[in-house]
DNA sequence: GCAAATTGGTTTCGCCTCGATACTTTATGC
DNA sequence: GCATAAAGTATCGAGGCGAAACCAATTTGC
């Protein structure tokens, strides 16, 4: 403990004086802005007895089309693994808020549709309060906001790369009911920019899904 | 990738009827990839062998001033309980990150500071990236993601209101090194605004740390 | 058709984080 | 001095999550 070498002479020199030596530029504010937000967001979802990822998947299996609601879409949107996934779901279903129905093209899959006690619990959002704040702000800020914080995403996504994040799923909105999100051959088309998607490109393009990209 | 302008007026076109009835507007959006964005952070700061927490730490430590480089201080700014922090600290110095040196003024706390080889991983946070990211972005639009960003912040903070949330420690930087930020006969000053903060004003000040607040 | 390989999901196990509680040590008030 | 409060620490337990094993249905290869 007691380790107080030399460093307290040579080293509080540092980012001393009183000020910040720093300089807060724009870049390091959002960075830490959108640091302390992630923060606060998360905490502010420990409520109604759900967790935040339990309110991610909620908010997940509320928006996304019929196709993605399953418990693989989830995960794959989540960026979390199948099992943990499966927890998440089950505590869901336990508490009445979604219920699982086997499909019947595929045994495999099971499809997953908000109970109405599920809505009732998405009218209550915790994040819908950050909704309400932005509201409040003049349109053009809000606007300036989601293309800054969208293509803030969409780098981001691309930085990560290989690690399995955001995703497909949702931009599927527009795929053909028989034409599966997975299958590769189907050459499924994407809802938002209505432009085929072949090989891996689902991925690449509901990368942006989030972003501004195509609209 | 780089769809910028065209979406903030023409985005009335919306992803409308495809499925999901609503209307992704402005707000809704921003709270939406505010969460993601905040998931993602997240999940970017499990590198190096440190968790979010002990990064989110770090870089407090590095950022507070002499007095408020403490346990306390970090779990006030963390809004986490002091056992927890004493863990997250622990670990920190196990690393050898940084170092503990009791304070001769009180001999209760320990004062913190960051090792030259907490330093070094400093320079590799991970969400370093995201200051790049925006770093790339035109100085306006970052303006503007700070303005917003901030305001709703603030907002965020007050409406969680009785929480142990945010804090003082980081405004207190301009305090003189005589009046302890936890005194509160002190009438210590705010180093952004200059004004004297009397009862729980340091606490309500802090809520504009990283607003826009002063200046 | 029938094995083999794939894929969607679930279960089990263990690690790790975090809050709660109890405890130690130092300050402060009377 | 004694009582109370405050800073930190240690310990315990709950819960989230990933890894891996596993099950069931489907696809592929022959």
């Amino acid at each position: 403990m007691t380790v107080n070498d030399g460093q307290s002479s040579s080293e509080t020199v540092k980012n001393d004086d009183p000020m910040t030596g720093e300089t807060p530029d724009h870049a390091a504010r959002v960075a830490e802005l959108i640091d302390r937000l992630g923060r606060m967001t998360r905490e502010l979802q420990y409520v109604d007895g759900l967790n935040p990822a339990q309110w991610e998947a909620l908010r997940y299996l509320n928006r996304a089309n019929r196709y993605s609601r399953t418990p693989g879409g989830v995960a794959d949107f989540l960026g979390a693994t199948k099992g943990t996934i499966s927890q998440t779901v089950s505590a869901l279903e336990s508490k009445g808020l979604i219920a699982r129905t086997p499909s019947d093209r595929d045994r495999r899959v099971c499809l997953i549709d908000l109970t109405a006690e599920g809505e009732r619990m998405i009218a209550r959002d915790p994040v819908r309060c950050i909704e309400t704040i932005v509201g409040g702000m003049d349109d053009r800020t809000a606007a300036l906001m989601v293309d800054g914080l969208g293509r803030l995403m969409a780098s981001l996504q691309f930085e990560l790369g290989a690690k399995p994040f955001g995703v497909c799923a949702a931009c599927c909105r527009h795929l053909t009911p028989d034409a599966g999100c997975k299958k590769s051959e189907a050459v499924p088309k994407c809802g938002m920019t209505g432009e085929p998607l072949k090989g891996d490109a689902p991925r690449r393009i509901c990368v942006n899904y989030l972003g501004d990209a195509a609209e």
